[in-house]
DNA sequence: TGGATGTGCTTACGGTATATACAGTTGTCT
DNA sequence: AGACAACTGTATATACCGTAAGCACATCCA
């Protein structure tokens, strides 16, 4: 009940240092004892506790605990909790989107790919997005590799480098958003959650018309309409107005 | 150095008493002394702190010390730190966009208006990003409104509620991701974490060919072209394809 | 005036990250 | 072989954090 975790929004105090270990170029030591653990087996295992429990109840002790040693230890392998959060991120992003299954120059089926790849990832790992809202983020070499599908994949489209990161930005975004709402939705208590809010605009409605006609038609029931497919449509289709229409 | 913040992601333990208190739904008792404090100048006065140091100084000993009391004393006029960022969130979002400018009728006109607004308050509070990043947030009457403004502008669209509600995600989407990309950029040291970053990538350009390609374009470059514009037309056009395609 | 009620404070607990100093282990060099 | 340097893991300590519980006092109503 007290003591919540962290928001990462620290910068590291060498982010060199933090760097040189996520695109692994530390290193080895060959002199002391070997090591029992490794950066990549503990920010597996936290990965793992985050899957199983959330981003708060990853702290260094509980980590630590996983492996039987003390939360001192971990400090051997990595440079504090902001890179192991880095490091998390990295592991659970390790799985490069595949994106061999769509046809050559398609590129609106390449980004269709690549973004529900991209959601698979944070609706497999709730956390992510928590991991991920920090400021300048330690960048590593997976999270690179996404984005440069991403940027491959919108490639055939024509548009100018800048443009082509611009979109990248709308549709981590989207992702982003969708995963927040999901997270929203399943979770405990998500019913008398509702109700209270439901209760609570029905006794406003006056106040928010708009809101409450969207209700009234039925704006917030979970239909059957896959919302990823919609703004990843309406993101397509703005890109293809760009597209067309300046050429 | 040590002890970072929360994260907010815990439910608070009572609901309704949260969302009581953001409604100012509490019924004002009479008995004791006046009290000196009270919820929404505690948060106005954490938002302010928030504003200047950013969320992780905003702590109960901190805002209390502000007012010269101890922090246990804010526990009479708030149940818990969950809450006062819910207040926060709230008195930033007290100034309800101003849509009243724009000519009767112009969606897209009012959509990019309503977008504008949105990404000031970001702008301006950088800390918002982080506090709303919760799950299950407390959504009080200020936060409603807004959504209930955009749901409004995009009523002339003719699109389904289901769908003014799916765009609404879309813009809001857009503002947050990038509120993150510029309060990643204007922070100290953001010149050498480029220099570290683009050193790398130098290094290992074979591996991220798209984007090697797409930084040698200067696709990273602050150029002067606003992002935010390019996002929200990409949307506009999308919805605009939407509504002619189908209706 | 008395009692009820609410305010503000003090103390304390369990949690967090992590700095520092130390003990034990292991490889390399003389 | 023996010395030494490097390395691992631990124990201790600091400085925070949110907050539960209880106490002393001020204020209003009866």
């Amino acid at each position: 009940m007290a003591g919540r975790s962290d928001r990462e929004q620290d910068r590291p105090r060498d982010p060199a240092a933090g760097l040189a270990l996520l695109w692994g170029e530390q290193g080895r030591p060959t002199r002391g004892p070997k090591p029992r653990l490794s950066p990549q087996r503990i920010a597996a295992a936290a990965a793992e506790l985050a899957d199983a429990e959330g981003l708060d109840a990853v702290s260094m002790s509980r980590v630590a605990g996983g492996f039987g040693v003390s939360a001192m230890a971990l400090y051997r392998y990595v440079p504090g909790k902001t890179e192991l959060v880095a490091l998390m991120v990295e592991s659970v992003l390790a799985e490069a989107p595949d994106l061999s299954r769509v046809p050559e120059g398609d590129w609106r089926a390449a980004v269709r790919e690549w973004t529900r790849c991209c959601a698979r990832v944070y609706a497999d790992h709730p956390w992510l997005l928590g991991a991920t809202a920090m400021r300048r983020q330690l960048m590593g070499p997976c999270q690179l590799s996404w984005l440069d599908a991403a940027l491959a994949a919108l490639e055939p489209t024509g548009l100018g480098a800048a443009q082509r990161h611009q979109v990248f930005l709308l549709l981590i975004g989207l992702v982003r958003n969708l995963a927040q709402q999901l997270g929203d939705h399943d979770e405990e208590g998500s019913e008398e959650w509702d109700r209270l809010s439901a209760e609570l605009l029905a006794r406003h409605a006056d106040r928010f018309p708009a809101l409450a006609r969207a209700v009234a038609e039925g704006a917030f029931e979970p239909d059957g309409t896959d919302a990823l497919a919609f703004g990843l449509d309406r993101i397509l289709d703005g890109v293809e107005a760009l597209m067309t229409g300046r050429e």
